[in-house]
RNA sequence: GGUCGCGUGGCCGAGUGGCUAGGCAGAGGUCUGCAAAACCUUGUACAGCAGUUCGAAUCUGCUCGCGACCUCCA
Protein backbone atom coordinates (compact mmCIF):
# COMPACT_ATOMS: atom_id res chain seq x y z
CA UNK A 1 0.00 0.00 0.00
CA UNK A 2 1.16 3.57 -0.95
CA UNK A 3 1.06 6.05 2.06
CA UNK A 4 2.66 9.46 1.88
CA UNK A 5 4.00 9.92 5.39
CA UNK A 6 4.80 13.31 6.18
CA UNK A 7 7.00 13.95 9.27
CA UNK A 8 8.05 17.06 11.15
CA UNK A 9 12.48 18.27 10.12
CA UNK A 10 13.50 19.86 12.48
CA UNK A 11 15.92 21.12 9.48
CA UNK A 12 13.10 22.95 8.54
CA UNK A 13 10.70 22.72 11.40
CA UNK A 14 7.87 21.98 9.54
CA UNK A 15 6.38 18.80 7.94
CA UNK A 16 7.91 17.46 5.07
CA UNK A 17 7.17 14.85 2.85
CA UNK A 18 9.22 11.85 3.43
CA UNK A 19 11.06 10.22 0.10
CA UNK A 20 14.07 8.40 0.67
CA UNK A 21 17.28 8.78 -0.96
CA UNK A 22 17.00 5.33 -2.73
CA UNK A 23 14.38 3.70 -2.52
CA UNK A 24 13.33 1.49 -1.49
CA UNK A 25 16.00 1.58 0.93
CA UNK A 26 16.15 3.85 3.89
CA UNK A 27 19.07 4.64 5.69
CA UNK A 28 18.64 5.68 9.46
CA UNK A 29 20.93 6.49 12.45
CA UNK A 30 19.99 7.43 15.87
CA UNK A 31 21.83 8.72 18.65
CA UNK A 32 22.17 5.29 20.93
CA UNK A 33 22.90 5.47 25.14
CA UNK A 34 26.56 6.06 26.64
CA UNK A 35 26.94 3.41 29.06
CA UNK A 36 28.41 4.14 32.33
CA UNK A 37 25.23 4.05 34.25
CA UNK A 38 21.82 2.43 33.65
CA UNK A 39 19.01 3.51 31.33
CA UNK A 40 16.47 5.97 32.91
CA UNK A 41 13.20 6.75 31.70
CA UNK A 42 14.45 9.89 29.52
CA UNK A 43 16.16 7.11 27.11
CA UNK A 44 12.78 4.99 26.84
CA UNK A 45 11.21 7.77 24.99
CA UNK A 46 13.66 7.82 21.72
CA UNK A 47 14.06 4.01 21.51
CA UNK A 48 10.23 3.43 21.61
CA UNK A 49 9.98 6.19 19.58
CA UNK A 50 12.28 5.77 16.20
CA UNK A 51 11.85 2.05 17.36
CA UNK A 52 7.97 3.16 16.29
CA UNK A 53 9.19 4.83 12.95
CA UNK A 54 11.78 1.76 12.28
CA UNK A 55 8.48 -0.47 12.59
CA UNK A 56 6.40 1.57 10.50
CA UNK A 57 8.95 2.36 7.49
CA UNK A 58 9.77 -1.61 7.29
CA UNK A 59 5.63 -2.18 7.55
CA UNK A 60 5.39 0.40 4.63
CA UNK A 61 7.45 -1.84 2.60
CA UNK A 62 10.88 -0.14 2.93
CA UNK A 63 13.85 -1.59 3.72
CA UNK A 64 15.38 0.22 6.13
CA UNK A 65 19.74 0.01 7.46
CA UNK A 66 18.69 1.71 11.37
CA UNK A 67 22.25 2.43 12.63
CA UNK A 68 22.35 2.84 16.12
CA UNK A 69 25.21 3.50 18.09
CA UNK A 70 26.72 2.31 21.73
CA UNK A 71 28.57 5.15 23.11
CA UNK A 72 31.76 3.32 25.44
CA UNK A 73 34.75 5.32 24.99
CA UNK A 74 33.57 7.77 27.80
CA UNK A 75 34.22 11.56 27.98
CA UNK A 76 35.01 14.15 30.68
CA UNK A 77 33.39 13.35 34.19
CA UNK A 78 32.83 16.81 34.97
CA UNK A 79 34.61 19.69 34.13
CA UNK A 80 33.45 22.15 36.71
CA UNK A 81 35.50 20.11 39.20
CA UNK A 82 38.47 20.32 36.19
CA UNK A 83 39.53 16.76 37.48
CA UNK A 84 39.29 15.78 33.43
CA UNK A 85 38.72 12.43 34.70
CA UNK A 86 37.14 10.13 32.00
CA UNK A 87 33.39 8.75 33.58
CA UNK A 88 34.02 5.39 32.69
CA UNK A 89 37.31 5.62 34.49
CA UNK A 90 35.60 6.85 37.38
CA UNK A 91 33.05 4.89 37.74
CA UNK A 92 35.84 1.54 37.55
CA UNK A 93 37.94 3.34 40.09
CA UNK A 94 35.45 2.88 42.20
CA UNK A 95 34.10 -0.26 41.84
CA UNK A 96 37.17 -1.59 41.11
CA UNK A 97 36.44 -2.83 37.32
CA UNK A 98 37.51 -2.40 34.18
CA UNK A 99 36.62 0.48 32.43
CA UNK A 100 35.31 -1.87 29.61
CA UNK A 101 33.60 -4.35 31.82
CA UNK A 102 31.37 -1.62 33.08
CA UNK A 103 30.41 -0.81 29.40
CA UNK A 104 29.63 -4.12 29.36
CA UNK A 105 27.61 -4.47 32.30
CA UNK A 106 25.35 -1.75 31.23
CA UNK A 107 25.15 -2.08 27.89
CA UNK A 108 24.14 -5.82 28.64
CA UNK A 109 21.76 -3.97 31.28
CA UNK A 110 20.53 -1.16 28.61
CA UNK A 111 19.79 -4.70 25.97
CA UNK A 112 17.74 -6.09 28.60
CA UNK A 113 15.49 -3.31 29.15
CA UNK A 114 15.39 -2.86 25.53
CA UNK A 115 14.33 -6.33 25.26
CA UNK A 116 11.45 -5.93 27.98
CA UNK A 117 10.09 -2.76 26.27
CA UNK A 118 10.23 -4.85 22.92
CA UNK A 119 12.19 -2.06 21.12
CA UNK A 120 13.51 -4.11 18.02
CA UNK A 121 17.20 -4.65 17.83
CA UNK A 122 18.73 -2.24 15.14
CA UNK A 123 20.24 -3.42 12.20
CA UNK A 124 23.78 -2.39 13.01
CA UNK A 125 24.91 -1.02 16.59
CA UNK A 126 28.60 0.25 16.29
CA UNK A 127 30.75 0.68 19.27
CA UNK A 128 32.75 3.98 19.57
CA UNK A 129 35.79 1.67 20.98
CA UNK A 130 35.67 -0.02 17.85
CA UNK A 131 35.60 2.61 15.40
CA UNK A 132 38.68 4.91 16.81
CA UNK A 133 40.59 4.41 13.36
CA UNK A 134 37.48 5.56 11.33
CA UNK A 135 37.13 8.76 13.77
CA UNK A 136 40.86 9.84 13.34
CA UNK A 137 40.42 8.95 9.44
CA UNK A 138 37.47 11.58 9.67
CA UNK A 139 39.47 13.91 11.77
CA UNK A 140 42.97 13.87 9.54
CA UNK A 141 40.75 14.79 6.18
CA UNK A 142 38.84 17.60 8.16
CA UNK A 143 42.59 19.01 9.18
CA UNK A 144 43.71 18.81 5.20
CA UNK A 145 40.47 20.60 4.42
CA UNK A 146 41.44 23.40 6.72
CA UNK A 147 38.51 23.43 9.20
CA UNK A 148 40.68 21.99 12.07
CA UNK A 149 43.87 23.23 13.84
CA UNK A 150 45.95 20.50 16.41
CA UNK A 151 46.47 22.44 19.85
CA UNK A 152 48.61 20.68 22.27
CA UNK A 153 48.09 16.98 21.20
CA UNK A 154 44.39 17.85 20.86
CA UNK A 155 42.51 18.83 17.68
CA UNK A 156 39.82 20.88 17.41
CA UNK A 157 37.35 22.14 14.94
CA UNK A 158 37.69 25.81 13.56
CA UNK A 159 33.94 27.21 13.71
CA UNK A 160 35.02 30.94 12.93
CA UNK A 161 36.75 29.25 9.45
CA UNK A 162 34.12 26.97 8.57
CA UNK A 163 31.46 29.52 9.23
CA UNK A 164 33.13 31.64 6.55
CA UNK A 165 32.41 29.15 3.68
CA UNK A 166 29.45 27.16 5.18
CA UNK A 167 26.66 27.67 7.26
CA UNK A 168 27.17 27.18 11.00
CA UNK A 169 23.76 26.86 13.03
CA UNK A 170 21.12 25.97 10.97
CA UNK A 171 19.72 23.25 12.71
CA UNK A 172 19.82 24.84 15.95
CA UNK A 173 19.13 28.33 15.09
CA UNK A 174 22.05 29.27 16.04
CA UNK A 175 24.54 32.64 14.81
CA UNK A 176 28.30 32.66 15.26
CA UNK A 177 28.52 35.91 15.83
CA UNK A 178 26.15 35.90 18.50
CA UNK A 179 27.62 33.11 20.26
CA UNK A 180 31.14 34.48 19.81
CA UNK A 181 29.74 37.93 21.37
CA UNK A 182 29.68 35.60 24.52
CA UNK A 183 26.51 36.74 25.44
CA UNK A 184 26.13 34.11 28.32
CA UNK A 185 26.06 35.80 31.00
CA UNK A 186 27.29 32.70 33.16
CA UNK A 187 29.59 31.18 30.90
CA UNK A 188 31.21 27.98 32.28
CA UNK A 189 34.67 27.24 32.88
CA UNK A 190 35.46 24.73 30.60
CA UNK A 191 38.48 22.58 30.69
CA UNK A 192 40.57 22.73 27.48
CA UNK A 193 39.54 26.07 26.98
CA UNK A 194 42.80 27.93 26.37
CA UNK A 195 43.72 25.76 23.94
CA UNK A 196 41.07 26.77 21.39
CA UNK A 197 41.28 29.53 18.85
CA UNK A 198 37.57 30.30 19.85
CA UNK A 199 35.22 29.11 22.82
CA UNK A 200 33.16 28.23 19.96
CA UNK A 201 35.52 25.47 18.91
CA UNK A 202 34.75 21.87 19.56
CA UNK A 203 36.99 19.08 20.31
CA UNK A 204 37.50 16.35 17.52
CA UNK A 205 40.13 14.53 19.58
CA UNK A 206 41.84 14.75 23.11
CA UNK A 207 45.20 14.17 24.56
CA UNK A 208 44.19 11.87 27.69
CA UNK A 209 45.87 13.30 30.41
CA UNK A 210 48.06 10.61 32.57
CA UNK A 211 45.27 9.39 34.77
CA UNK A 212 42.91 8.93 32.28
CA UNK A 213 42.91 4.90 31.08
CA UNK A 214 40.92 5.12 27.88
CA UNK A 215 43.19 5.71 25.56
CA UNK A 216 44.63 5.32 21.88
CA UNK A 217 47.31 6.19 19.68
CA UNK A 218 46.66 9.24 17.03
CA UNK A 219 48.62 10.62 14.91
CA UNK A 220 48.41 13.54 17.68
CA UNK A 221 48.56 12.23 20.58
CA UNK A 222 47.73 9.56 22.91
CA UNK A 223 44.04 10.81 23.65
CA UNK A 224 40.22 10.08 22.63
CA UNK A 225 37.88 11.36 20.13
CA UNK A 226 36.07 14.23 20.97
CA UNK A 227 31.79 14.02 21.23
CA UNK A 228 30.66 14.28 18.43
CA UNK A 229 32.93 12.46 16.07
CA UNK A 230 31.86 9.12 16.68
CA UNK A 231 28.41 9.74 15.47
CA UNK A 232 29.45 11.30 12.48
CA UNK A 233 32.12 8.59 11.31
CA UNK A 234 29.79 5.81 12.35
CA UNK A 235 27.08 7.06 10.28
CA UNK A 236 29.87 7.64 7.42
CA UNK A 237 30.76 4.38 7.56
CA UNK A 238 27.33 2.08 7.98
CA UNK A 239 24.93 4.63 5.61
CA UNK A 240 27.07 6.47 3.30
CA UNK A 241 28.16 10.08 3.08
CA UNK A 242 24.47 11.11 2.62
CA UNK A 243 21.59 9.43 4.43
CA UNK A 244 17.97 9.81 5.10
CA UNK A 245 17.11 9.86 8.63
CA UNK A 246 19.15 10.75 12.26
CA UNK A 247 17.10 10.79 14.98
CA UNK A 248 17.53 11.56 18.68
CA UNK A 249 16.24 13.47 21.50
CA UNK A 250 16.01 17.52 21.64
CA UNK A 251 18.70 17.81 24.01
CA UNK A 252 21.10 16.60 21.21
CA UNK A 253 20.21 19.33 19.01
CA UNK A 254 22.61 21.54 20.22
CA UNK A 255 25.77 21.03 20.36
CA UNK A 256 25.75 17.74 19.35
CA UNK A 257 23.80 17.29 16.13
CA UNK A 258 25.10 20.35 14.95
CA UNK A 259 28.57 19.71 14.87
CA UNK A 260 27.96 16.29 13.19
CA UNK A 261 26.47 18.38 10.56
CA UNK A 262 29.57 20.77 10.22
CA UNK A 263 32.44 17.60 10.68
CA UNK A 264 30.56 15.91 7.75
CA UNK A 265 30.43 18.81 5.75
CA UNK A 266 34.43 20.16 6.63
CA UNK A 267 35.18 16.20 5.79
CA UNK A 268 32.56 15.50 2.72
CA UNK A 269 31.51 18.83 1.51
CA UNK A 270 28.01 18.21 2.21
CA UNK A 271 25.41 17.45 4.45
CA UNK A 272 25.08 14.29 6.05
CA UNK A 273 21.33 14.16 6.39
CA UNK A 274 18.12 14.85 5.07
CA UNK A 275 15.82 14.41 7.27
CA UNK A 276 16.39 15.44 11.36
CA UNK A 277 13.73 14.33 13.98
CA UNK A 278 13.81 15.27 17.37
CA UNK A 279 11.69 13.55 20.05
CA UNK A 280 10.42 15.77 23.20
CA UNK A 281 12.01 15.16 26.63
CA UNK A 282 10.46 13.07 29.83
CA UNK A 283 9.82 15.71 32.51
CA UNK A 284 9.19 15.24 36.09
CA UNK A 285 7.50 18.43 37.99
CA UNK A 286 8.09 20.10 34.56
CA UNK A 287 11.92 19.68 34.48
CA UNK A 288 13.88 17.84 32.44
CA UNK A 289 14.50 14.20 33.84
CA UNK A 290 18.34 13.52 33.59
CA UNK A 291 21.36 12.45 34.76
CA UNK A 292 22.86 15.49 35.19
CA UNK A 293 19.92 16.59 37.30
CA UNK A 294 19.57 13.74 39.32
CA UNK A 295 15.96 13.43 39.49
CA UNK A 296 15.43 10.20 36.99
CA UNK A 297 14.33 7.27 37.61
CA UNK A 298 15.82 3.54 36.09
CA UNK A 299 13.79 1.83 33.84
CA UNK A 300 14.65 -1.00 35.56
CA UNK A 301 13.11 0.68 38.70
CA UNK A 302 10.01 1.66 37.16
CA UNK A 303 9.56 -2.57 36.50
CA UNK A 304 9.77 -3.22 39.84
CA UNK A 305 8.80 -0.49 41.76
CA UNK A 306 11.69 0.05 43.88
CA UNK A 307 12.44 4.14 43.51
CA UNK A 308 10.53 6.29 46.59
CA UNK A 309 8.95 8.46 43.97
CA UNK A 310 7.10 5.16 42.77
CA UNK A 311 3.81 3.94 44.58
CA UNK A 312 3.50 0.74 42.42
CA UNK A 313 5.67 -1.10 39.31
CA UNK A 314 4.93 -0.59 36.45
CA UNK A 315 5.13 -3.29 33.41
CA UNK A 316 7.30 -2.40 30.66
CA UNK A 317 4.43 -2.15 28.06
CA UNK A 318 2.43 0.49 30.72
CA UNK A 319 5.74 2.29 30.00
CA UNK A 320 5.56 2.23 26.24
CA UNK A 321 1.72 2.57 25.93
CA UNK A 322 2.28 5.72 28.37
CA UNK A 323 5.11 7.15 26.07
CA UNK A 324 2.63 6.28 22.69
CA UNK A 325 -0.54 8.33 24.48
CA UNK A 326 1.96 11.22 23.58
CA UNK A 327 3.14 12.66 20.70
CA UNK A 328 6.90 12.70 20.55
CA UNK A 329 7.26 16.13 19.88
CA UNK A 330 5.84 17.31 22.56
CA UNK A 331 7.16 17.21 26.44
CA UNK A 332 5.73 14.10 28.86
CA UNK A 333 5.19 14.81 32.08
CA UNK A 334 6.32 11.68 34.48
CA UNK A 335 3.57 10.93 37.55
CA UNK A 336 2.29 8.50 39.01
CA UNK A 337 -1.20 9.08 38.51
CA UNK A 338 -0.54 9.27 34.31
CA UNK A 339 0.94 5.82 34.85
CA UNK A 340 -1.53 4.40 36.81
CA UNK A 341 -4.19 5.78 33.83
CA UNK A 342 -2.09 4.19 30.74
CA UNK A 343 -2.06 1.03 32.87
CA UNK A 344 -5.83 1.04 33.18
CA UNK A 345 -6.36 2.13 29.47
CA UNK A 346 -3.52 -0.23 28.21
CA UNK A 347 -5.43 -3.68 30.05
CA UNK A 348 -8.58 -2.63 28.63
CA UNK A 349 -7.48 -2.28 25.09
CA UNK A 350 -5.56 -5.88 25.49
CA UNK A 351 -8.67 -7.19 26.95
CA UNK A 352 -10.97 -6.43 23.86
CA UNK A 353 -8.25 -7.28 21.74
CA UNK A 354 -8.41 -11.16 23.74
CA UNK A 355 -11.95 -10.79 23.53
CA UNK A 356 -12.33 -10.72 19.39
CA UNK A 357 -12.17 -15.12 19.63
CA UNK A 358 -15.23 -15.03 21.51
CA UNK A 359 -17.58 -13.23 18.97
CA UNK A 360 -19.83 -15.33 16.77
CA UNK A 361 -20.53 -13.76 13.55
CA UNK A 362 -23.17 -12.46 12.37
CA UNK A 363 -24.50 -12.06 8.50
CA UNK A 364 -24.68 -8.29 8.77
CA UNK A 365 -22.64 -5.84 10.67
CA UNK A 366 -24.47 -2.72 12.19
CA UNK A 367 -20.70 -0.81 12.31
CA UNK A 368 -18.18 0.01 9.27
CA UNK A 369 -14.57 -1.48 10.41
CA UNK A 370 -12.29 -0.36 7.19
CA UNK A 371 -12.53 2.78 7.59
CA UNK A 372 -10.80 2.20 11.05
CA UNK A 373 -7.55 1.10 8.74
CA UNK A 374 -7.23 4.44 6.48
CA UNK A 375 -8.15 6.72 9.50
CA UNK A 376 -4.81 4.73 11.19
CA UNK A 377 -2.78 5.38 8.63
CA UNK A 378 -4.01 9.04 8.20
CA UNK A 379 -2.33 9.30 11.83
CA UNK A 380 0.60 7.83 11.66
CA UNK A 381 1.36 9.48 8.47
CA UNK A 382 0.57 12.78 9.79
CA UNK A 383 3.79 12.90 11.40
CA UNK A 384 3.53 9.39 13.50
CA UNK A 385 0.74 10.40 15.68
CA UNK A 386 0.34 7.35 17.66
CA UNK A 387 -1.71 9.45 20.35
CA UNK A 388 -4.67 9.34 17.89
CA UNK A 389 -4.09 5.71 16.09
CA UNK A 390 -4.72 4.79 19.75
CA UNK A 391 -7.55 6.64 19.72
CA UNK A 392 -8.80 5.00 17.10
CA UNK A 393 -7.88 1.44 18.44
CA UNK A 394 -10.28 2.43 21.34
CA UNK A 395 -12.69 2.73 18.83
CA UNK A 396 -12.57 -0.72 17.42
CA UNK A 397 -12.24 -1.92 21.23
CA UNK A 398 -15.74 -0.10 21.97
CA UNK A 399 -16.99 -1.83 19.02
CA UNK A 400 -15.80 -5.36 20.37
CA UNK A 401 -17.20 -4.80 23.77
CA UNK A 402 -20.47 -3.72 21.88
CA UNK A 403 -20.58 -6.69 20.06
CA UNK A 404 -20.32 -9.31 23.10
CA UNK A 405 -22.89 -7.68 24.97
CA UNK A 406 -25.17 -7.59 21.92
CA UNK A 407 -25.26 -4.01 21.06
CA UNK A 408 -23.76 -4.60 18.02
CA UNK A 409 -23.21 -6.78 15.29
CA UNK A 410 -20.05 -8.00 12.92
CA UNK A 411 -19.62 -10.65 10.12
CA UNK A 412 -16.47 -12.77 10.02
CA UNK A 413 -15.35 -11.00 7.31
CA UNK A 414 -15.06 -7.86 10.03
CA UNK A 415 -14.18 -9.99 12.47
CA UNK A 416 -10.85 -10.55 10.28
CA UNK A 417 -10.59 -7.08 9.54
CA UNK A 418 -10.48 -5.81 13.16
CA UNK A 419 -7.82 -8.65 13.77
CA UNK A 420 -5.34 -7.54 11.69
CA UNK A 421 -6.18 -3.58 12.51
CA UNK A 422 -4.48 -4.91 15.67
CA UNK A 423 -1.77 -7.07 14.37
CA UNK A 424 -0.83 -4.14 11.86
CA UNK A 425 -1.46 -1.16 14.25
CA UNK A 426 -1.00 -2.01 17.72
CA UNK A 427 1.51 -5.20 17.50
CA UNK A 428 3.10 -5.22 14.71
CA UNK A 429 3.49 -1.03 14.62
CA UNK A 430 3.36 0.73 18.20
CA UNK A 431 5.16 -2.74 19.17
CA UNK A 432 2.72 -3.46 21.75
CA UNK A 433 2.55 -7.44 23.26
CA UNK A 434 0.25 -8.74 25.41
CA UNK A 435 2.24 -9.08 28.68
CA UNK A 436 0.50 -11.84 30.56
CA UNK A 437 -0.61 -13.85 27.51
CA UNK A 438 -1.80 -17.41 28.27
CA UNK A 439 1.06 -19.19 30.39
CA UNK A 440 0.78 -22.39 29.37
CA UNK A 441 -2.03 -25.11 28.97
CA UNK A 442 -1.97 -26.48 32.76
CA UNK A 443 -2.82 -23.17 33.91
CA UNK A 444 -5.80 -23.37 31.27
CA UNK A 445 -7.06 -26.91 32.65
CA UNK A 446 -6.66 -26.11 35.94
CA UNK A 447 -8.75 -22.58 35.76
CA UNK A 448 -11.19 -24.49 34.06
CA UNK A 449 -11.58 -27.70 36.77
CA UNK A 450 -11.89 -24.27 39.64
CA UNK A 451 -14.53 -22.47 37.52
CA UNK A 452 -16.94 -25.40 36.90
CA UNK A 453 -16.71 -26.05 40.62
CA UNK A 454 -17.40 -22.45 41.23
CA UNK A 455 -20.46 -23.19 38.89
CA UNK A 456 -21.81 -25.57 40.34
CA UNK A 457 -21.95 -23.99 43.90
CA UNK A 458 -23.62 -21.03 42.31
CA UNK A 459 -26.25 -23.09 40.56
CA UNK A 460 -26.32 -24.80 44.29
CA UNK A 461 -26.64 -21.16 45.34
CA UNK A 462 -23.46 -22.14 47.48
CA UNK A 463 -22.51 -18.19 47.28
CA UNK A 464 -19.76 -18.94 50.25
CA UNK A 465 -18.14 -21.22 48.27
CA UNK A 466 -18.28 -19.57 44.22
CA UNK A 467 -17.62 -16.00 46.21
CA UNK A 468 -14.53 -17.33 48.01
CA UNK A 469 -13.55 -19.06 44.83
CA UNK A 470 -13.88 -15.83 42.97
CA UNK A 471 -12.22 -13.93 46.36
CA UNK A 472 -8.95 -16.17 46.55
CA UNK A 473 -8.23 -16.29 42.75
CA UNK A 474 -8.11 -12.38 42.83
CA UNK A 475 -5.76 -12.62 45.32
CA UNK A 476 -3.46 -14.83 43.52
CA UNK A 477 -3.91 -12.23 40.68
CA UNK A 478 -6.81 -14.36 38.59
CA UNK A 479 -9.42 -12.68 37.78
CA UNK A 480 -12.84 -13.74 36.60
CA UNK A 481 -15.65 -12.21 35.44
CA UNK A 482 -19.08 -13.65 35.07
CA UNK A 483 -21.28 -13.25 31.87
CA UNK A 484 -24.49 -14.29 30.48
CA UNK A 485 -22.42 -16.39 28.40
CA UNK A 486 -19.99 -17.96 30.85
CA UNK A 487 -17.10 -16.83 33.12
CA UNK A 488 -13.90 -15.69 31.40
CA UNK A 489 -10.88 -15.47 33.33
CA UNK A 490 -7.72 -13.33 33.28
CA UNK A 491 -4.07 -13.23 35.20
CA UNK A 492 -3.64 -9.46 36.17
C1' G B 1 21.09 38.10 27.53
C1' G B 2 20.36 34.83 22.86
C1' U B 3 17.67 30.69 20.23
C1' C B 4 13.53 27.44 20.39
C1' G B 5 9.17 25.67 22.54
C1' C B 6 5.01 25.22 25.87
C1' G B 7 0.43 26.91 28.86
C1' U B 8 -6.33 22.53 26.71
C1' G B 9 -12.15 20.33 31.17
C1' G B 10 -10.50 17.07 38.32
C1' C B 11 -5.82 14.50 35.97
C1' C B 12 -2.98 12.75 31.54
C1' G B 13 -3.08 14.03 26.62
C1' A B 14 -4.56 14.83 20.84
C1' G B 15 -6.02 18.83 17.94
C1' U B 16 -3.63 24.83 13.79
C1' G B 17 -9.86 28.67 11.39
C1' G B 18 -16.25 26.26 11.47
C1' C B 19 -17.45 19.40 12.43
C1' U B 20 -17.47 14.37 19.48
C1' A B 21 -10.01 13.12 19.85
C1' G B 22 -8.91 9.35 23.26
C1' G B 23 -7.69 7.55 28.18
C1' C B 24 -8.10 7.94 33.69
C1' A B 25 -11.17 9.79 37.56
C1' G B 26 -16.45 11.53 38.89
C1' A B 27 -22.09 11.29 38.36
C1' G B 28 -26.57 8.64 36.65
C1' G B 29 -28.39 4.21 34.28
C1' U B 30 -28.47 -1.08 32.03
C1' C B 31 -26.87 -5.95 33.27
C1' U B 32 -26.10 -8.89 37.87
C1' G B 33 -27.48 -13.29 43.89
C1' C B 34 -23.24 -9.89 45.13
C1' A B 35 -18.86 -8.10 42.81
C1' A B 36 -16.05 -7.07 38.66
C1' A B 37 -16.12 -6.22 33.63
C1' A B 38 -18.79 -4.30 29.68
C1' C B 39 -22.39 -1.03 27.47
C1' C B 40 -25.45 3.69 27.46
C1' U B 41 -25.91 8.82 29.22
C1' U B 42 -23.32 12.90 31.39
C1' G B 43 -18.32 17.71 31.24
C1' U B 44 -19.84 26.08 31.11
C1' A B 45 -11.84 23.01 28.46
C1' C B 46 -8.70 25.72 25.59
C1' A B 47 -3.31 31.25 30.68
C1' G B 48 -4.92 36.72 30.28
C1' C B 49 -5.95 41.12 27.26
C1' A B 50 -6.62 43.27 22.54
C1' G B 51 -6.97 42.55 17.23
C1' U B 52 -7.91 39.97 12.16
C1' U B 53 -12.36 37.14 10.47
C1' C B 54 -19.09 35.82 8.93
C1' G B 55 -16.60 32.51 12.53
C1' A B 56 -10.38 31.38 16.64
C1' A B 57 -8.33 26.73 21.38
C1' U B 58 -6.38 27.16 16.28
C1' C B 59 -3.96 33.46 12.89
C1' U B 60 -1.56 38.52 14.74
C1' G B 61 0.24 41.69 18.79
C1' C B 62 1.07 42.46 23.85
C1' U B 63 1.09 40.62 29.02
C1' C B 64 1.78 36.76 32.63
C1' G B 65 3.64 31.87 33.87
C1' C B 66 6.73 27.45 32.70
C1' G B 67 10.55 24.73 30.25
C1' A B 68 14.79 23.19 26.91
C1' C B 69 19.44 24.47 24.79
C1' C B 70 23.59 28.19 24.77
C1' U B 71 30.07 24.09 23.10
C1' C B 72 32.54 18.65 25.32
C1' C B 73 26.22 16.42 31.50
C1' A B 74 25.09 11.38 24.20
Amino acid sequence: MEQALYFTNSLSREKELFKPLNPPHVGMYVCGPTVYGPAHLGHGRPYITFDVLFRYLTHLGYKVRYVRNITDVGHLEDEVEGTGEDRIQKRARLEKLEPMEIAKLFTDEFHRCMRLLNVLPPSIEPRASGHIIEQIEMIKKILDNGFAYVSNGSVYFDVIKYAQSHDYGTLSGRIVEEQLAGAGSERRELEGQDEKKNPADFALWKKAQPNHIMRWPSPWSEGFPGWHIECSAMSRKYLGETFDIHGGGMDLLFPHHESEIAQSKGCCGHAPVRFWMHNNLITINGQKMGRSLNNFINLDQLFTGNHPLLKQAYTPMTIRFYILQAHYRSTLDFSNEALQAAEKAMIKLMNSVKAIDRIKPSAQSTVQIKPLRQKCYEAMNDDLNTAIVLSHLFEASRIINSTITGKEQLTAADLTEIKKLYDDFLFTILGMMQENAADDRSVDGLMNLILSIRQEAKLKKDFAVSDRIRDELLKLNFEIKDSKDGTSWSKN
